[in-house]
DNA sequence: GCGGAATGGTTCGTTCATTGAACTTGGAGG
DNA sequence: CCTCCAAGTTCAATGAACGAACCATTCCGC
């Protein structure tokens, strides 16, 4: 892990997840993923991370089955796809509790153009939390100062999981 | 962070949350607050981790205003408590995709007896995600190992957020 | 097929966090 | 005042992250 490196002795599987997806940088990897990245280099660009660190994490996300390497590109699996409350879920939780300035991103219900909850619904259609693949991106009212390609690419609405355009 | 120490550049409320709960150790921590752990020695012994680190981490919760400080003890705030879904998430994620074994503990709705589905509802009361303070912890079918007085207390069932008694 | 650039990495020395053991502090009880 | 114990700090050693430099492979025009 970013971190020592397991958790062994921990009888728990959130410590089993944190295990794959609990080290440094890595959740951060995975919501660039839904947010449409997929090149090494433009991961690179946009996290701004050692490439040594990029390379590592991106191969234990494959090796976990987080990730599916397809040529030079790294796509999220039905694993890494599940994992979006997650990554929603924390996203909304620091946009609460330290997010002064609102949200950078806005997720609306393709199918209504609805934001959706914190909870990963959808106000007006209601029900079952809204998949990846129904979601559109938006700039939110703060969205980014970052002015890297893939930060431009990914402020330009688009809908997640689709390939960004650099 | 259990990382580097932050994510100076990036402008996502993920890389926040994840200034303040995504370092080493610390989702475990807020994790066993959620089970009724409030001691510094609890967690210790629960833990199995450094002392330093342990006592490090608690301060950057409190700090951060995730646990505050009573007498000796670290409780779940507010802010702590709204933790719950992640916390949840991550280890059904763990789960679903590593737990070969099936879940160490069970969370059941208080009120009904039902086990809640992964996205946090009671499947037999519909609705909204059921509060923590709503749910009971069971040892599951693969039940901890680990024979410290704290993962024996963790292992009768009790309310969550209730303190343990040792 | 050959040079040259772009992409996708690996290597390696430095810096910084984690680790674990030893030590210190601060109350509570007698 | 003295003892005990939980809570917390200090410190040397280990290991991970960092960042710059280097290597490999592919693609392109020629």
């Amino acid at each position: 892990m970013a971190l020592g490196k397991d958790y062994t002795g921990q009888d728990c599987t959130l410590a089993r997840a944190l295990e794959v997806v609990g080290e440094r940088w890595t959740l951060l990897i995975v919501r660039d993923a839904f947010y449409g990245v997929r090149r090494f280099s433009d991961f690179l660009v946009h996290l701004d991370m050692p490439r040594a660190v990029l390379s590592a994490r991106l191969s234990t996300l494959v090796e976990h089955g987080v990730l599916a390497k397809e040529g030079h590109e790294y796509v999220l699996t039905e694993a890494g796809l599940s994992l979006w409350p997650v990554v929603h879920g924390l996203a909304c939780w620091g946009e609460q509790n330290f997010g002064e300035l609102g949200p950078h991103r806005l997720f609306v219900h393709a199918d209504c153009g609805t934001r959706i909850a914190p909870d990963g619904t959808c106000p007006t259609c209601g029900g079952a939390p809204v998949r990846p693949a129904d979601l559109e991106i938006h700039p939110g009212p703060s969205a980014g100062l970052r002015d890297d390609a893939v930060s431009k690419a990914l402020r330009t609405p688009h809908r997640m999981l689709t390939p960004i355009e650099t």
